[in-house]
DNA sequence: CGTTGTTTTGACTTTATTCAAGCATGGTGG
DNA sequence: CCACCATGCTTGAATAAAGTCAAAACAACG
């Protein structure tokens, strides 16, 4: 059934947007620019909770968060979730299904959320004609890559109140359009989330929350964190390295 | 100075090389892999812990591994090392650096070790080109997020031991190109360097390699590890994952 | 052999998990 | 508007797991 008004799409104006620069377009001459944009469209909009893809599924497009965020999870052999990322407006999601033509993670949106959709098969096609394009691509998959390691690099501090702590610090760089970091967040994935991120459970969690706003390192209300000395949390994020083992 | 001889490089003939299905050239026609072996020459052959590139290095060329082992490491500003990957025969290194032409991460070899290398300016202009060639790096590039996604859920497994299993298990899998996963493993790395990998202590994974081996579920001798039970050990690496938060 | 560096083991301390109960908050329907 | 329930978050006490420090066993190398 071919159904007309079920998904809106509105050929996306890249040139018009606010967090081009963050976003695919960046770097591309305007002429290319509106190459790409008429592969644009805008996909549904989401609600809390509604996946952009599933793990398994063919790739079709990539995806930009516009507005909201979004979290990507892999299943394990037992059924159970394991969040890989968190994603903001500007960030490229699907880059994980190029491998394979299938995409390996799941998206799913954390609030209400909108994107810009992009037919992957033309875009490729594109970057065949645009070399710009191509090493723009390149350059976000590899910043991918650079990201994950960072990641890496903070689950590997060991101890849990180095992991929360790194992670908010990253949390208030994130999008570092601007040098200083935000010094209040409003977090969109619950306890749950940011638990099973972090590899801890939500009981630990909410303590290192308690324990940073008794010592006066953050303002925990609800999803509303605020930092309040950024000396001691990066401390508090240091003090997971101890001397290396050699 | 100039030395003539400190590094003699060898045009590679990747269209002769035995690893050539796992590498760059894959799915290439034979005509276009004559034209990137121009480009290829092979790098300095290294011993333990000597390094290829260095972290903050500009990105020159990327490298294949073609006999060895090698780990990817960042310094955290503490200075302190985590490491990010393991690499092996096939495994293309320094599409970190794409991102920003620098690398982020620092590749160390865990043994004697070599490697073929691909200037990257002229592998960029070559894929201007080929579009084929393109896209297999594009492919590669994807298939390393999804690598690091699995990793990502490895280390999520709260409990120690089923990091453990369930890396030993990855690396049983390592280079799929035959089916069954291989029984008997030579790890070329250090328990230190796996105890940072997985994030936790030497003791801890000594502990954990002892009680393996007295269970039957692996022999380990070193750093020889063979693996008898493969059922005992999945179910090990699952055990991790209790049930989801929410 | 003795020296060096890595790995294993042991006893003890710290940290995180579990299970269970209590608080909020936000929405629904009387 | 307020009692009511559902949900997500916090807290507490007991248990299990991992980290620390120190010492012994083992390999590798000259």
């Amino acid at each position: 059934m071919v159904k007309f008004f079920s998904v809106p799409e509105f050929e996306q104006r890249c040139s018009a947007c606010s967090i081009s620069e963050l976003c695919l377009p960046r770097g591309l001459r305007p002429m290319d620019v509106r190459r790409l944009e008429t592969l644009v469209s805008s996909a549904r909009p989401m609600s809390a909770g509604q996946s952009l893809f599933a793990q398994g599924e063919p790739l079709r497009a990539l995806y930009v968060v516009s507005r909201g965020s979004m979290k990507t999870t892999v299943l394990d052999g037992n059924g159970l979730e394991q969040i890989v990322g968190f994603h903001y407006p500007g960030d490229l999601l699907g880059l994980d299904g190029v491998a394979n033509d299938v995409h390996v993670c799941a998206a799913v949106s954390l609030e209400a959320s909108e994107f810009c959709r992009i037919p992957f098969e033309r875009l490729e096609q594109l970057t065949d004609q645009l070399p710009m394009l191509r090493r723009r691509l390149m350059r976000l998959m590899s910043r991918q890559l650079t990201l994950d390691d960072d990641l890496l690099m903070g689950l590997g501090s060991k101890s849990g109140e180095a992991r929360l702590a790194s992670w908010l610090l990253s949390c208030s760089r994130h999008g570092d359009r601007q040098d200083q970091p935000r010094r209040s967040l409003q977090l969109s994935m619950s306890r749950g989330d940011l638990a099973n991120f972090l590899g801890m459970r939500i009981e630990t969690i909410s303590r290192l929350f308690s324990r940073m706003d008794h010592l006066g390192v953050l303002r925990v209300r609800q999803r509303a964190v605020e930092i309040l000395d950024f000396d001691r949390l990066s401390e508090w994020a240091g003090r997971a390295a101890r001397v290396a083992d050699r």
